[in-house]
DNA sequence: ATGGGTCATAGTTTTTATCTATTATTCTAC
DNA sequence: GTAGAATAATAGATAAAAACTATGACCCAT
């Protein structure tokens, strides 16, 4: 059996004439003829009664009849829906992001994705690196937004912007009356830091020249798990920190008992990227979602300018 | 988009691997991803998100495939619905047949026929020559038991019996004493006739060799519009009448004022036939019908033994 | 009878599907 | 890291299916 046969027989039931249904079928009438006639035996059973002046269905060709509607009805449905979605922007778009990321760029730009693709939807998840880079392994996630360089062979990535460091400490420290933060002064205050797993904590102590003191216990009891935490934490007088330069547009950037300021020192930034499975069908939306991202940053961040070279592709187009 | 290539994508769907499911669908592996890639670029959506050591199925893939499956589901349905009526006894027998032969030959033939083959229904109707072979021409009914030989070209015949006609007169006539009736008893008696279109009428007139008389009114008014009532009117002597010998095994037979006597009449019967549509694909079960018939019928009448000779077909086997 | 209309058949050509062999890629194991 | 196993994609050849044109058989109407 084959959708273009019932395709046939239907059109034969609805003009009782080999020709006409023909015509409609946009095939010759002995094409159709035979078909149907193949159809018949394959069945074992006769559709339609024939001879040369008249074409009548029989009870039982009525019957398939019923069920030949019904199956080009569904194979419609699988064509409108695959029409629907032949935007690539269209479907819904799993994105993962950084805690330390998501709650401070995603305001930014829901909107105007929004206004852009209305038809566009996200569904947003936020998780530390390892756990995103698990889910889009498990095909849970599309995309993830993500602060640290991977490497794997089976993801892709989309360099987004550089997001500079910025110290974080409470009104009273001597730094208050400093523009800017050089690595000396690191060195003379209490660091504190994310719990462990946040891409933050490590870039922060990468920055700061520090070991990592992960089981030793005595700066782990401070640790935060979450940036909102932390500042909690900076404000109360327990230390400084360091914080990405987006999270700095928060309602506490004001008048909270913490100051801010600008790191100077060449590599205290990291790369935030949209690293996706090199497999993912969905390219364009990605790049439609990076583009938007790059549109809506704040110039607190550096977009970066020169889209990554072109790797060696899995399929040549 | 076909079947095949539905059965393909929920082979993959199920298995999450070409190659098992190229196995499982009896073709190989590049065959099915060629017919896949294809499918997918028809529809323009990606289907199944593949990379060389995983095979994920797509939102949009996850959408087309409940779809599919439903189609399956059908196209299932309708190869049952086939193979239930594949035996051509299977489904309704619409048959026609005249009110002179229909409550006399049928009860003859239901119950060996229901014995035999228990899964044929009957549609049974009744009507006079003409309605019946308007509704064969209609598709109305799929064969009609007439009493009338029928010459179209695109009906056919199996004949069945020659049913002879007996002369039913009241008791109190002179006739009673006779054993067989000759054409010459025949003038002496009043004949009474059923009403026009029916066939019995127009042939007892033949045998009585009366002419036509309709539309001159004197006889008209005795007409009867149906074979009992005819026999309630000779019982209530009015007159004699030509009964099919059929009719003579009914209740009013004995005990009810009139008398039936063998006529003495070369000529004095009708042969009784199943007429049916060259075209109608279920020439077995009418076989099989007219056999169950042949087989049950009583010694008052004689079955045709030849068969008719075949008549040029129109498809050659 | 004859001609028009209609479905079936025959034979050929075109299109489609399939196969085998091979390639490219990536994961695993040593 | 390098070799090997696994897996899907590609290429080219072959087989199968479906399409077309031309023709035939038949019925009906004039």
């Amino acid at each position: 059996m084959n959708l273009r046969d019932l395709k046939y027989i239907i059109s034969v039931a609805e003009t009782r004439h080999f020709g006409k249904a023909s015509e409609r079928c946009f095939v010759s009438q002995p094409t159709l003829s035979g078909q149907i006639k193949k159809l018949e035996e394959e069945l074992g059973v006769i559709i339609f009664e024939r001879t040369n002046r008249s074409v009548e269905i029989t009870p039982i060709g009525e019957a398939i009849m019923a069920h030949a509607y019904r199956i080009l009805e569904q194979v419609g449905a699988i064509q409108q829906l695959a029409l629907a979605h032949q935007d690539p922007l269209a479907g819904p778009l799993r994105i993962g992001a950084i805690p330390t990321l998501s709650p401070y760029l995603m305001p930014l730009i829901l909107m105007p994705l929004k206004k852009q693709h209305p038809q566009m939807k996200l569904v947003l998840s936020e998780e530390m690196t390892d756990i995103l880079l698990g889910r889009l392994h498990n095909f849970e996630i599309d995309a993830a937004l993500l602060a640290t360089p991977v490497d794997e062979q089976s993801l892709d990535v989309i360099p987004l912007f550089d997001e500079p460091f910025w110290l974080a400490y409470p009104r009273e420290h001597p730094f208050y009356y400093k523009d800017e933060i050089s690595r000396s002064d690191l060195d003379k205050t209490e660091l504190l830091l994310l719990s462990e797993g946040h891409c933050l904590a490590k870039q922060a102590m990468d920055v700061c020249h520090l070991k990592d003191r992960k089981g030793q216990g005595d700066m782990a009891d401070l640790r935060a798990s979450s940036l909102e935490t932390l500042l909690q934490l900076v404000g109360a007088g327990f230390g400084s920190t360091l914080v990405p330069a987006l999270a700095l547009r928060g309602s506490w950037a004001s008048g909270s008992g913490i100051v801010a300021r600008k790191l100077n020192l060449k590599d205290a930034y990291r790369r935030v990227s949209l690293v996706f499975r090199k497999s993912y069908p969905g390219r364009k939306a990605l790049d439609e979602f990076a583009r938007v991202i790059l549109e809506n940053l704040p110039d607190t961040v550096s977009p970066v300018i020169a889209r990554k070279p072109v790797k060696k592709r899995t399929r040549p187009p």
